[in-house]
DNA sequence: CTACGGATTCCAGTCGAGTGGAAGGTCAAG
DNA sequence: CTTGACCTTCCACTCGACTGGAATCCGTAG
């Protein structure tokens, strides 16, 4: 198969399956009599995983750690164990970011929504978001 | 007061506020005789509310556009709630990718624990991340 | 006077994950 | 035989939010 319908099968464009390739996350492929790469269904296996680990928010170099232990098998599953969790524990810092954000910004949106819009005419000033009270 | 009083109250640095500056966000400040740039009392609330804001996850695209309602004064306040309306869905649909991530994750986490280490041994394959069962 | 901490400008680089485009080679259909 | 879709390489650029560094100037303490 050819990369365009690798990319195809895989929902990427050519240009990121060639750029996954440059910074090692996938394999060289083999290449057809005129040069073109030609892809074996392992290589949509690969790139669906790239593309599934990828959703969970892990980085390219995450994945590439992780596929790395794969092709080294060395280490042992304990460290893609640990590489999870460790992502778990970042989901859930990221999570706790957001909860705050939001909190701070319906807090903000009500303010907004109590406030006479009539009022909001000081070209200087939008109370939703200049009052002083809400001013750290 | 000049840019390094201001960053410090305000927990950034002098290159920050410069920077603040080049993209619109910050107004030019005046100058002591000697070209310092020479800060009042606003700069610091402005600052603070730029920081506040981008606390919450706005951008500085964002941000500036808020305080430019702020100086332009023309559209209300209902402006200034859409975006952070807006914004509020996107933090729940981030919050949303992120609890799909960690779902995957810790199916994935609690595979790995239920193998046993010792049978990770093919040196082409690691069983957390390459069972035909999990990918897609 | 000199040293030192801050200030100034401007240009360049970082990270992550690609995307754009030029210049050219290949293959199947009409 | 030409057209058009697809492939190749390579280099540069994007976005966001800074950060680093060079060269130079200002202000004050010793």
């Amino acid at each position: 198969m050819k990369i365009g319908e690798l990319g195809d099968r895989c929902g990427v464009t050519a240009k990121t399956i060639r750029y996954y390739e440059s910074i090692g996350l996938l394999d060289e492929p083999t290449r057809t009599a005129s040069g073109y790469r030609d892809y074996g269904d392992d290589a949509v296996k690969r790139l669906r995983f790239i593309r599934d680990a990828q959703a969970t928010g892990l980085t390219l170099s995450e994945i590439a750690s992780v596929l790395e232990l794969k092709s080294t098998g060395e280490r042992s599953c304990s460290h893609t164990t640990a590489l999870i969790e460790q992502h778990v524990a970042s989901i859930d810092a990221q999570m706790r970011q957001l909860a705050d954000a939001r909190r701070e910004l319906t807090l903000l949106a009500d303010r907004a929504k109590r406030l006479d819009p009539a009022s909001c005419t000081d070209p200087n000033r939008c109370q939703v978001i200049s009052d002083e009270r809400h001013m750290a």
